[in-house]
RNA sequence: CGCGGGGUAGAGCAGUUGGCAGCUCGCCAGGCCCAUAACCUGGAGGUCACCGGUUCAAAUCCGGUCCCCGCAACCA
């Protein structure tokens, strides 16, 4: 019987255009799910979006919209960032799908009737100027830095609590039985010493009166869930739970891939929920970090967004992928520019993968020679499946590009244009036209369609050069 | 003394069982001419933030200083 593997993305709020920080997630998990499906794995790939909370209901009263309404028409720009970065994605969930809704009300139920939800008062801050309820950290000197001279007021709400506090050394268990369950270590560090410090009870409601877009919560018709923690559940509503236990267990625990500013949600929040309705742990949990535009967040005031769409059409599907690929998310920041990708996609793909691709090509055709397809290279392969399930994909092209950067030097080395003698240029071109082919295979869940593309090239009987992969910018 | 990360060639980065300081891009010179003005070779360029300590030996270990960046909870 093949492996189960599940892997899923968080799932971004519907409202907002495909950020490049998606992008890069989902890629990942693309990547890491035909890696997979590549090692004859069964796979299962989640992603969807998240379409309950506030700013929702706000942007559609705005437009003068029905809620559902709003969000069908949005969801469509999350549908066809399918095609456009080429996913391979199995299941696309919304969390106002009917049976996402179902998951989530029975997960309050069991979570419930566990004794971790509870109800009480307790303050917000609100700013009567911004009409908006403020959190400590949006507060300077205790005052809403848009409206200084005005106090703010202090409005009594009761809501329901999830007893976050009581999962502490739980967590604090989990964290310590298994070294690699937030990935990179760093992020493992800072959300075990965030653990460490303290857990409060935080609010998982709202009051309908003032917020009706949300999961209704069971027997209490005056409260909808607090956005994320329906969200939350998707991850598990996706593979079945909780009808389908049978499903359910086949995939669960499964990989999750987040943002950094997701870290605590995911890691820590989401786990406590997880073990207040008895269940079992996510696998594994992947921290990427962000990705900033001349040193600076991507804000619309700055204007240095830069949007996936915009790199599909300058760098293609793969060219994008591989582009963000090849950043190492585990490190800091990763900062992008125009010209740097441009600079890297001429060096890497036109001059490196594209070039070599066709000057073999060419050599080929010209001297009418087919090789023997059946081509290995242990070594490689070894080194660049390890780092895929490290979710390395950097390390795992560095490696592949030391070996097409060596077809490149063997070529120059030994001549095969100047040479007479069919069977000597067979030699010297066959040996490289299988690494390449070797490339191409690893290559695959990285780009899919130059990898097909290459394949084709290769293993025609009549092989002949064909259209350049990737033309210079 | 809130928590965490970082400061290595012009740029972006790698580099912890301590052992002549590396990679990619860019730049300069040469080679090649099959290929997408592509490819190959060589070179210039760094007192590894600063100060002190341990050691035969420190980018790497220890102590201190300066600077930068996240987070500080319900911002899903």
């Amino acid at each position: 019987m093949s492996k189960k593997f599940y892997i899923t993305t968080t799932l971004p709020y519907i409202n907002a255009d495909p950020h490049i920080g998606f992008a890069l997630e989902i890629i990942r998990a693309d990547a890491l799910a035909r890696f997979k499906r590549a090692q004859g794995d069964d796979v299962f790939f989640n992603t969807g979006t998240d379409e309950h909370g506030l700013k929702i209901y706000q942007k559609a009263q705005e437009l003068g919209m029905d809620v559902q309404k709003y969000c069908d028409e949005h969801v469509e720009g999350w549908y066809k960032l399918k095609n456009a970065l080429n996913l391979s994605y199995d299941n696309f969930i919304r969390t106002t799908d009917e049976h996402h809704i179902k998951a989530a009300q029975e997960f309050w139920r069991r979570a419930m009737a566990n004794g971790y939800i509870y109800k009480k008062q307790y303050k917000i801050k609100y700013c009567v100027g911004c009409e908006l309820e403020k959190t400590d950290s949006e507060l300077v000197d205790g005052k809403c830095p848009l409206h200084p001279n005005r106090e703010l007021e202090v409005i009594e709400e009761e809501n329901y609590f999830f007893k976050f506090s009581e999962f502490q050394n739980k967590l604090l268990e989990l964290y310590k039985n298994n070294h690699d369950f937030v990935v990179p270590a760093t992020r493992l560090n800072e959300i075990k010493k965030f653990v460490e410090m303290g857990l409060e009870d935080f609010s998982i409601s709202r009051l309908k009166s003032k917020m009706p877009w949300g999961v209704p919560i069971p027997n209490d018709d005056e409260q909808v869930m607090y956005v994320w923690f329906d969200a939350l559940v998707n991850y598990i509503s996706a593979i079945g739970w909780p009808d389908d236990e049978e499903k359910f267990n086949s995939w669960w625990p499964g990989v999750q891939v987040a943002g950094k500013d997701n870290l605590r949600q995911q890691s820590a929040m989401w786990q406590a929920m997880l073990m207040a309705v008895g269940s079992p742990n996510s696998e594994k949990i992947y921290i990427n970090s962000f990705i900033t535009s001349n040193g600076q967040k991507m804000s619309k005031s700055l204007g240095n967004v830069i949007s996936p769409y915009e790199m599909i059409d300058k760098y293609g599907t793969d060219g994008t992928r591989y582009l963000l690929l090849s950043l190492n998310t585990f490190s800091d920041d990763m900062d992008i520019t125009w010209q740097g990708m441009d600079d890297k996609f001429n060096a890497d793909l036109a001059n490196g993968l594209g070039n070599l691709v066709a000057r073999v090509s060419n050599l080929l055709e010209k001297n009418e020679i087919s090789i023997n397809v059946d081509a290995k290279n242990e070594e490689l392969k070894n080194k660049v499946v390890e780092q895929i399930e490290l979710f390395r994909s950097d390390e795992a092209i560095k490696f592949i590009w030391e070996v097409l950067r060596k077809c490149d030097e063997v070529l120059t080395i030994k001549q095969p244009w100047k040479m007479a003698d069919t069977d000597k240029i067979k030699n010297v071109l066959e040996p490289i036209a299988q690494n390449i082919l070797v490339c191409a295979d690893l290559l695959l869940p990285i780009m899919p369609e130059t990898a097909a593309k290459i394949k084709d090239v290769f293993t025609a009987k009549e092989i002949k050069k064909g259209e350049s992969l990737f033309p210079r910018i």
